[in-house]
DNA sequence: CGCCGTTTTTACAATATTTTTACAAGTTGC
DNA sequence: GCAACTTGTAAAAATATTGTAAAAACGGCG
């Protein structure tokens, strides 16, 4: 089974093509902006995407255009992934935002 | 299978185009001027890396500058690595640093 | 046009990083 | 051993980047 045109993990689903996003099963409510946004970092899930990178490819915005456009974005992406906002989104200080794919908590193995 | 664009040894991982390290397979969190440290000194693997060529490259410091911020970073980076720190940074009086793979330690094998 | 949802800007607050400062400690050559 | 110089270090200061709330601007549509 191939997954073409989606990302998923334990709690979270972006279904490129459909431009929808689930967070537990429950829809997300993401305007245009907001799911490119979702969308670009998802597709480069565990990767580092720099501002400069987010702000052309979503914005168009050169390199020295002033604005904080973009971190109002990420906040409320954040807020609208709830719970998991701060974890699946992390701030690469100086170089942009990292999408990280959910982790299961490991279970504790004790050694024999 | 090439390595381009990472330093490898049995401890440390670096790799350059992730801006990403890892200590005996745990992330470690640098900071740019960190990373680019720690880059510039692993890349040179085994050569001493002047102070000067550190505060030109890294900082675009020029001979007659006069600042701390190198010793600084470097304790830094030395802190992060963790046990090998020491090892790893190798402090070439009066020159700069070096930055030294890390070597097994020889079995003993006895003389017959 | 006027409303409403979206996006951007503004103006600070909060945080993280980098640099400096001020000494302590270590090294070298005499 | 000692003076001169270099490096190590902790803590403070300075700087840079990101977070945030609220207001302003924008845009489509009735």
């Amino acid at each position: 089974m191939v997954n073409i045109g989606t990302y998923r993990d334990e709690h979270c689903l972006v279904d490129f093509q459909a431009q929808s996003a689930f967070v537990d099963s429950e829809a997300m409510t993401l305007t245009r902006k907001e799911f490119e946004l979702l969308a670009t970092l998802a597709t480069n899930a565990g990767e580092i995407v720099p501002r400069e990178v987010l702000l052309q490819d979503i914005w168009g915005y050169s390199r020295e255009i002033r604005t904080r456009t973009l971190d109002v974005h990420i906040r409320r992406l954040r807020k609208k992934l709830g719970q998991y906002g701060e974890k699946y989104i992390e701030t690469i200080f100086g170089v942009g935002y990292r999408f990280q794919p959910y982790r299961a908590p490991r279970a504790f193995l004790h050694v024999a």
